[in-house]
DNA sequence: GATTATCCACTTGTATGCCAGTATTCTCTA
DNA sequence: TAGAGAATACTGGCATACAAGTGGATAATC
């Protein structure tokens, strides 16, 4: 464990790598909100049998993500501008309450933070290659990453993870904004500004610039729900 | 769907009925911290086959309360004071922002607000009763239900989920401290003052008294760990 | 007596087939 | 031509069988 960013697991169960799998193909919305998709299909793309993919679903399923409808197949869950908003909420009432917690505690530099903040800076300089290249799926890699490990500043594992869970709701319209709504250079300056104030003890600025920062899907959902309505629930 | 409490689903397949069989003896202490359990086994004691305990197991993996040791069986997870205090930190921090953002709107008493305030009254009733005949089970239930319904205030359905899930860590604890380091009439009075206080819109009272109520368990934790070592990890 | 290798009983992981439910299509009748 | 009923093709839910991994017990060796 390395600044609260757990190091991939060596030996996985094939039930577990669909559900990796499938997880990412529906956030990055290679998986379309509202299509249809099998067990046995699933099956064959991952060249897998249907037990593994059906120990999959079961957990995307708790996700939110997929919807089974029995004896007629599953649908990835729609986009619910209800539940986007909910989770956006959660979001951030966590990760205020964790900067709060923990930003003090930074002041005090002990070995912990150095780790972590070797983390941080790693994933802000993977964001700057991926904006560099234009690469909107490696950007919110680095994105997501650099907020995972910034929530660690709270040193709270299982808000860290609930966090997660919630973004992955978020991701899904960001994957429509980023790169047209959300301006790769801006959210590159937030989340340095971010640091730089989690950095120097500074908690009401970092507060700010996390709160705006997070606040743009309010503005943005809107205008993705536009171009897409067909994603999105009535 | 009354106010926020959701409507007990009439038709659950048999992995669902399995789930919520096992998470309630986990949360119950029926299921022992650190007890072995087997699928086999599982599946003669709810009369089903491996299939539908599988899946039921995967969803209690996602909620950290059964660890798989693969080829060898399974445990029911021991308590973990730092997984149960993040669990509590969490479930303060979204009950405090679900009735900031709530408490005001509940003056404009709304038809809404009479179902969900029907509910916490039914709630209140239910644990006067159980507390009356000292029973536990009985009691902790009324108290869960109650506190499904009260973050309700805050119309956001994922919180409550979120919430829920927190909670279980929690109860773990609470099932060895209600009735001994919990006394009963002194929770009725504090969820009774809760209560009031959001009626009659007094946000920063309410919130005092929430937040005077949930950290009890930061006081008890000690003692319980103190009384049943073997429920905790080291 | 200590160490190492082997075996076995146990488990979970996975594959597969059957059952039952659902929605669409086809056929028959008025 | 339209409506009702039957047939069919598809699905997920579940049971069961087989594969593979693990750790304890036992035997063999030094």
């Amino acid at each position: 464990m390395i600044g609260g960013v757990r190091l991939r697991e060596e030996k996985r169960s094939l039930g577990e790598q669909a559900y990796l799998s499938l997880r990412e193909a529906i956030v990055t919305l290679r998986l379309k909100p509202g299509q249809m998709v099998y067990e046995s299909e699933l099956a064959e793309l991952l060249d897998m049998s249907r037990t593994p993919i059906r120990e999959a679903i079961r957990t995307l399923v708790v996700d939110d993500l997929i919807e089974v409808l029995p004896q007629r197949g599953m649908k990835v869950s729609l986009i619910s501008t209800t539940k986007v908003e909910e989770a956006r909420v959660i979001r951030e009432v966590l990760e205020i309450a964790s900067l709060k917690g923990g930003i003090d505690r930074w002041k005090n530099f002990s070995d912990t933070h150095d780790e972590l903040a070797a983390v941080v800076e790693s994933c802000l300089a993977w964001q700057k290659r991926a904006a560099a290249r234009g690469d909107i799926k490696d950007f919110l890699d680095a994105d997501e990453a650099f907020h995972r490990a910034i929530v660690m500043v709270g040193k709270n594992r299982t808000l860290q993870s609930v966090v997660g869970q919630m973004r992955a709701h978020l991701n899904r319209v960001r994957v429509l904004s980023v790169g047209k709504l959300e301006n790769f250079d801006v959210l590159l300056d937030e989340h340095n500004a971010l640091y730089q104030n989690i950095k120097k003890g500074d908690q009401s600025e970092a507060l700010s610039i996390l709160m705006h920062h997070l606040r743009r899907l309010v503005t943005d959902m809107p205008l993705v729900q536009a171009a897409y309505p067909d994603y999105f629930t009535s």
